[in-house]
DNA sequence: TACAATATAGGACAATCGACCTAGATTTGT
DNA sequence: ACAAATCTAGGTCGATTGTCCTATATTGTA
């Protein structure tokens, strides 16, 4: 039996100021990961943005393997719900609503946030398998509704060439980040990323080619 | 006037030995890396993976940002060159050319080393000058090997169009790594993947919509 | 108002990091 | 073969890290 040690998350904070901490804990936690790098995130750091001290910071994160889950979690919940919101709020047809989700994704690659938070995740989960189950459970969740969409636009689409489809649509976008993303030197190119990328998988799933 | 510090790159070694222990640090510092991540590349595990000692690690490289500098130009520079190689071997036809590029690309994803490294090099170029524009600049190269095929194989498209669709075509491809890359979920998808880019973006390129 | 639960501050601790120094071993050119 | 250049080992140093501990302050409740 390896390292078991107590591993809850945040502690459970019954007062409301405990509550308002580890929110405030987390957001400030996601600020320092975006603006400084995954190597200056350190409780020190974490703290003093929260404006609380290290021994506070460790009453409500016993670990920063503790924090580091919870704030993950966090981000990538936000992430899963703006796009549901998008994809539930957008036009009837499944055409309207697979571009609205694609010119979502894409759209919202000019965030600072996004623009520095994915690649960080993407590092991170080469050698951190919660980072990489949570990641690769995200993106099941992007291609699944995906999927249903693009199924609905060709019915005559077999399981796995829309499996295939989601995760080709998928792909292309988040290889945006590093070249359209918020202060990248092609950022200019995003709407023609965008149109272009909408074209040519609208064209893939209503004209698919052999195999 | 700040830091200013004397920052030569790799000790000038003239002898045959320090011209090989040059190439084993780099190379044990790249093994580390894809192993274990940028958390982990230190000056002890570098050595270590070397077979000599610290003290000996910085007689070559005087300072960490040296190493990584040597570091991250060897490594892209063995990508730039496996490309040019790729393009000049291939095919006279423009359309072959390019086909074999892009498969190239894909299927080098399929390698631990491709897909471990390029994460931790964008999560680096985001808060690290020298990596982000060495990054910018690999990847100017490559999408210029792009439009130059891409061109050729239809004249028709102006300068903006062209360099827009290498973009699209670098973007997608860097995408895939996350999804299709070694050890990933999705790996087996990997053929599809090369196919559908394929046939893709030849139809975006031969049958270019508005924009 | 009292008392127990919760929250906070401040510091100590061992471990690890990059950088630096010095003395000795090895190699090369003469 | 010998001196100079080059290479190597081993250690020390201050800074930074995550974790832990104790004393005090604040909060909710009986």
């Amino acid at each position: 039996m390896q390292k078991k040690k107590q591993q809850r998350r945040a502690r459970v904070a019954t007062y409301e100021k405990g509550q308002a901490r580890i929110e405030a804990i987390l957001e400030a936690a996601a600020e320092v990961l975006i603006s400084q790098g995954y190597k200056k995130l350190t409780l020190r750091q974490i703290a003093l943005r929260t404006g609380i001290t290290v021994g506070n910071l460790t009453y409500y994160y016993s670990s920063k393997e503790a924090l580091l889950k919870d704030l993950l979690d966090k981000i990538l919940r936000t992430y899963l719900d703006e796009m549901d919101r998008i994809a539930e709020a957008s036009g009837d047809s499944p055409e309207d609503r697979f571009v609205a989700i694609v010119e979502y994704l894409i759209e919202d690659l000019h965030t600072q946030r996004t623009t520095k938070f994915f690649p960080e995740l993407w590092a991170l989960a080469n050698h951190d398998d919660y980072a990489a189950e949570l990641m690769e459970n995200m993106y099941a969740d992007e291609r699944q509704a995906l999927a249903e969409l693009i199924h609905a636009i060709n019915p005559d689409l077999d399981e796995r060439q829309v499996n295939h489809l989601a995760l080709f649509v998928s792909a292309s976008i988040e290889g945006m980040t590093m070249f359209v993303g918020a202060g990248k030197k092609q950022e200019d190119a995003l709407v023609s990323m965008k149109n272009m990328a909408c074209e040519s998988f609208l064209l893939l799933i209503t004209q698919p080619g052999p195999v």
